[in-house]
DNA sequence: TTGAAAGCGCTAACAG
DNA sequence: CTGTTAGCGCTTTCAA
């Protein structure tokens, strides 16, 4: 009988291990015994076998051994955005961590979007990955989707935020203690008035900052006054509009907390347009090195994150659960350091 | 017969087609047809087929399918560092213009180096993608994975780098040009001594930047000196070094053409360490446009490249390649913009 | 050490 | 409109 399949494309059939067994003159079994390099082959026909394989430019066919295998040796990594440095460190630390071991990496992005996200999430388990990492979107999205993967058996570290009804392993920055180290900088230095620039509270991470926000005045003997805490979404222009609202007011706070990259750019660009001179007018940290930060002049004192190690954290974590890991769900905690540089003052 | 598989991780079989159609009450075929939403079946049976399946929590297994439709409906993307903007952002115009038609993107960074790419390559060609996208490496590495993975009848669009001596569909910045418009900049400003830092002349953009310096050069009647050509590996310590070695000479060049990120960084690092006031002392034009390209003072000036365009022109190239288009090998340009900012003096 | 054969989950001829 | 069946490329039992 003949076949129906496969001139789908462009009519690329490459060899098969039955053609390498053909040529060989041995069974597929024995072929594939030699190829795959398990089971026992003698070495002459290992040999004849190998041969055969270079000569027909063999290409092994992941698609068939996962199906009988049961494993696609891929990994699913859903991320908010990889344009975000932060994100394309993250990827590329999984990678890192992942590709030696013979796994490829899926990308998608969930542009912060929760139905976008469930999208990837539903994408990715139909691919069958071994694994899935995700930087899961809006906290109240009830994370249905990665309530069924898991009840499904797949095996899913969350990244950078924590979905908060599911326990699961989580990897995350100490997003707390870090803006709680901030706070306490600006107490040190004697400032009572401390604002806050954040986007909106929506997923785990931006929560957990305005948390330690908090607690840093708190502990600092310090009011928590609503008004001094800005927040709008996370775009260069909307930082600077928080920005500016909040410093345009009669009694501006003279030290300024941005919790993410679009409002530390947003303070830097409000500051300079309502002619704010940093740090003398202006004392002001951020969340998260970037490359720019020491470019700027002054250069911008910032809450650091261990970004890459969160990424090797978290590959770490998905290739032990792979691996049959199955101890109770574990939530990392990396922790922040304070860079001091320039915009508090202290050069 | 009792099966053998995949008792692999943790027992994780979800419902089979088989599964669906035995508590609908129909043949597999027609269980199929319902679920894949091809065929001719009847409202009613559907109706029960899609309630068995949703009872059953099915999900489709792409890997069975694309084993037999010969499409895995992935494509696989090789850059050379995804932590750099630049490829960041091409990953995400690649993944807007092919998640819509359910194609899934995997990952892969070579890191400039020829062997990580081709295993890159083949590690794709052996998940079977349907199609390929890379950005090569080192122009004299010989490319013989891509040529295999032509010769197969992958299809394969190259982004950024042209591959010298395969014909192929390349997606690339008009390197030369924006080099050469760089350059005449400076000559209209007045400057006569132009220098230029890049890194090593080992892939095709960079080579193509080199070229349309010297093009510039010529163009306005200027001569091309080699001692004011700085080349040197692409960070920015190196960067800084590069520009250092050719500021401190006695008779510096004035004008200063940066032609990557790292070297655009490196000069400022170097500008400032050298006590040289920019525009003053030096103008400055960098290559690509950074977001802390103006959050520097003065801005800088910058040849822009529509990276976005060039991600969403390769997409679409190698969609149309896979949907069987089979022209010959289209080389598409895509056009930069000089934008002029503060470096140059004309604020 | 080797071979024959079953089967992974799904699709698509072909027949009814 | 529905069912039977072969087969995608590979791995693995089982017997020789």
């Amino acid at each position: 009988v003949r076949t129906f399949s496969n001139p789908h494309p462009a009519e690329r059939s490459s060899a098969t291990v039955k053609d390498v067994a053909a040529r060989a003159s041995v069974s597929v079994a024995t072929a594939a015994r030699a190829l795959g390099g398990y089971g026992r082959v003698s070495a002459a026909t290992r040999a004849r076998v190998l041969t055969a394989a270079a000569d027909l430019g063999y290409q092994p066919n992941h698609v068939a051994r996962a199906l009988v295998s049961g494993s696609t040796m891929t990994i699913g990594l859903v991320v908010g955005d990889i344009e975000n440095p932060f994100f394309a460190t993250v990827a590329r630390a999984v990678a890192k961590v992942v590709e030696p071991r013979g796994y490829t990496l899926l990308l998608a992005n969930s542009d912060e979007d929760p139905r976008s996200e469930r999208r990837a999430v539903e994408t990715f388990r139909a691919q069958r990955i071994d694994g899935l990492l995700v930087a899961p979107t809006a906290a109240d999205a009830g994370h249905g989707h990665l309530r069924d993967a898991v009840a499904a058996g797949v095996p899913l570290v969350l990244i950078d935020r924590a979905a908060e009804r599911l326990a699961l392993d989580t990897v995350a920055t100490d997003n707390r203690g870090g803006a709680a180290a901030a706070v306490s900088h600006f107490a040190a230095l004697g400032h009572e008035r401390i604002g806050m620039l954040s986007d909106l509270p929506r997923i785990a991470s931006s929560r957990d900052r305005i948390r330690g926000y908090r607690e840093g005045l708190l502990a600092a003997g310090l009011e928590f006054r609503p008004q001094d805490l800005v927040v709008g979404p996370a775009t260069r222009a909307d930082g600077r509009a928080c920005a500016e609202r909040l410093l345009r007011r009669p009694r501006r706070p003279r030290a300024l907390f941005a919790a993410n990259n679009f409002m530390t750019i947003g303070a830097l660009d409000a500051a300079h347009r309502l002619g704010l001179r940093i740090p003398d007018d202006l004392v002001l940290i951020g969340f998260d090195d970037f490359v720019w930060t020491t470019l700027v002049n002054p250069p911008v004192t910032v809450v650091a994150q261990a970004v890459d190690e969160l990424g090797r954290l978290a590959g770490d974590r998905l290739l032990a659960r792979i691996a049959g890991d199955d101890g109770p769900p574990r939530r990392i905690s990396v922790p922040t350091e304070l860079i001091v540089r320039g915009t508090c003052g202290t050069p």
